[in-house]
DNA sequence: TGACCGTACGTACGGTGTACGTAGACGGGA
DNA sequence: TCCCGTCTACGTACACCGTACGTACGGTCA
């Protein structure tokens, strides 16, 4: 309360996004929510730009990746990529501020790199465990986005839109599914496709000569 | 050149967010390229949202869904997924806007249609089905995100900012695998992705006791 | 005391989306 | 021919945006 500071700002962003919105966000409507003059902002924020760039840390610190190394590589895997969704849930509005700015802060890398020591430790080397930590990112941000409203669900993501008519003709198999796309449990989207991802993992672990079904502990 | 109408607006949209970024547009912009006033454009489009909305129609229009209903299941599944991230590539700056709407129009379905239609005849039925369309959205949506820049690359993304210096003591992973992190072929990592969702989606079949001419091609 | 410096703040500029009112072109009865 | 309704183009105006700039105040040290 008495005196501002950059940490004081960035909280005021997230809330105020959360409760608003990521569109309401403004200098003068955080200054407001703070009680304090626009340009005061600029003592301790170079420009908007960066303030968003903390909004980002400050949810990514948020996460807890609480990672054991002893449990078996894909149970990390799986434990990792809920630790990120997690975000969707704790600060749905943020999410989309969070994925689409590229931090080269501590906090913004930190995942990376506890992701990518999980793939090493599984057996990926050098060029492939890259490929699979992208490709697990891309993943995850699809997912998040979609569970956030961003992307399209086909069903009612929001009840201000009741429901697209579609036209069986034009549309035959969407209206086939219609009832299976009207409900989008996001935790149930989220888990078929971890573990897709996940089996499809050990199998490319288990073509270089690692037994198929019950991945051994290579401890 | 003679009158105004929606066509022509979308097109000057797409036009000018390809040539000067998606933040650079405004309906003033907009206006001033076509040699119109701002407000002639409102005659034909009821705000700038709806506007977006025709960008990213304009755009998915614009790809090519050659699917060969007698190729394998696998390949027209590649097929598609390749088409759908043809957009990155003619309409870079545009993608955002294309997959952050979700369009309820014709242009906006076919896509999830097409899929969804592959992924019945390769067998998966119901809820699988929709499971599985959803969980290529959120990989193609991702993957498209990293290769227009939005989301984080850990490769210079763009030569804006040279290359973050990584502590090594914080972030040994990553350094250690700085070689392969600096590079970030797009293309090469989608089709590794693609081809392990392909994979583990045959596998998802093949569980099930299909033939086994069924159980997909590998790499 | 004076100099210095960081913080808070007001003002101002150029930009944004768009509501509203107006003016002209066009076409169809009377 | 005149009149009238409808459609299109446009100018103005409003509220808001990010932020550059100048100023005023409080504390710390010479």
């Amino acid at each position: 309360m008495s005196t501002l500071n950059r940490a004081k700002i960035v909280a005021a962003a997230v809330d105020l996004i959360e409760r608003e919105g990521a569109d309401a966000i403004s200098m003068r409507r955080i200054a407001a929510e703070l009680g304090v003059g626009v340009m005061s902002l600029y003592n301790h924020v170079p420009n908007k730009s960066a303030l968003l760039d903390g909004v980002a840390e400050a949810v990514l610190s948020g996460i807890e990746f609480t990672d054991d190394p002893s449990a078996h590589w894909t149970e990390r895997v799986r434990i990792q990529a809920r630790a990120f969704r997690q975000i969707a849930h704790d600060y749905p509005r943020s999410t989309m501020v969070v994925v689409s700015r590229q931090l080269h802060s501590t906090a913004g890398m930190i995942p990376a790199e506890r992701a990518l020591a999980t793939l090493r430790e599984a057996g990926f080397k050098g060029e492939e465990a890259v490929r699979m930590l992208r490709m697990f990112i891309a993943y995850i941000v699809g997912s998040l986005l979609r569970e956030v409203g961003v992307t399209p669900t086909f069903a009612p993501v929001r009840p201000d839109v009741p429901m697209p008519d579609v036209d069986p003709a034009l549309f035959p198999e969407l209206c086939a599914g219609a009832p299976d796309l009207a409900v989008c449990d996001h935790e149930a989207e989220f888990e078929f496709g971890l573990e897709l991802l996940v089996q499809a993992m050990a199998v490319r672990l288990g073509e270089r000569g690692l037994t198929g079904h019950e991945r051994g502990l290579e401890t």
